[in-house]
DNA sequence: TGTGAAATGTAGCAATGGCTACGGATCATG
DNA sequence: CATGATCCGTAGCCATTGCTACATTTCACA
């Protein structure tokens, strides 16, 4: 018996790398929003938009602090960081465009929305430059 | 200041167990793959294909053994229950239509395949609705 | 100004999924 | 049938993301 085992494409030895990646995605995008939303983003909002506790916020936003993301003091409001903000701004862009390309495709706002916020961390360069060009013809 | 947060659509209060059912898909369909590729799956044959230790699927397989997706006994091949072999027949039709999509989209083959294993897991089925649709015309 | 409610932090637990190190089981092959 | 290579299980570590319970800080308003 001499076949090999085909490895998957994507390296799942990094699973749990990909998901501390797609937190990261999603924290500096929900603290664009709160900000835009509310004037400032405290951890308690950001407890109620990811329906988790506080303290599961607070110690996401440690983390993210010590990658450069975020920046906050204690009792402060949360705020992006100039590498956040520019993440930030791309994942949003990137979800704008997944979600409008779902709905451009035939499926309903509400499952569009839900779907979007899965599928959006998985969507290569290669992949969205494709939902973008079916979005404009 | 009376703005209510919205909430995600998709509740993250479930991230932890969401990642978990992925781990689940990912496994059956594997485990199905393996037997029809090499006559039977392995604890190693599913660390080789998923690049992570042996030490890593065995407690996986045990957990998947608790939920009565797999089973097993020491030292013996994975093998799956009725219940895990109609979850991997779900999971890899869905994986081959969002793969196919993804290429009929304009996407090369390679990068197809990268994306379809992250975004797989995120098609409701309103979405695989409507990627058949889009693949039918 | 004092004080209590709301916001945030800290301690410590669980589940999941990574790992290395080590030991026991299985099985071909000599 | 013995033995070494391969396979697999167990122990025990870490990181991430959940939680409750409790402590501390802030801040508005009486």
């Amino acid at each position: 018996m001499e076949e090999k085992i085909k490895a998957r494409s994507v390296p799942f030895s990094q699973t749990r790398t990909r998901h501390a990646s797609e937190t990261a995605e999603d924290y500096v995008e929900a603290v664009m929003e709160l900000v835009e939303e509310l004037g400032e983003c405290r951890v308690l909002d950001l407890a109620r938009y990811f329906n988790v506790s506080h303290v599961t916020v607070s110690r996401i936003v440690k983390r993210l602090q010590d990658e450069q993301l975020l920046y906050s003091q204690p009792y402060k409001p949360v705020e992006l960081t100039a590498k956040g903000a520019k993440l930030a701004k791309r994942v949003k862009e990137r979800h704008a465009i997944v979600l409008a390309f779902l709905i451009e495709l035939g499926v309903d706002k509400a499952n569009a929305e839900i779907d979007s916020e899965g599928i959006e961390h998985h969507v290569g360069t290669k992949t969205l430059a494709a939902m973008k060009r079916f979005l404009e013809q």
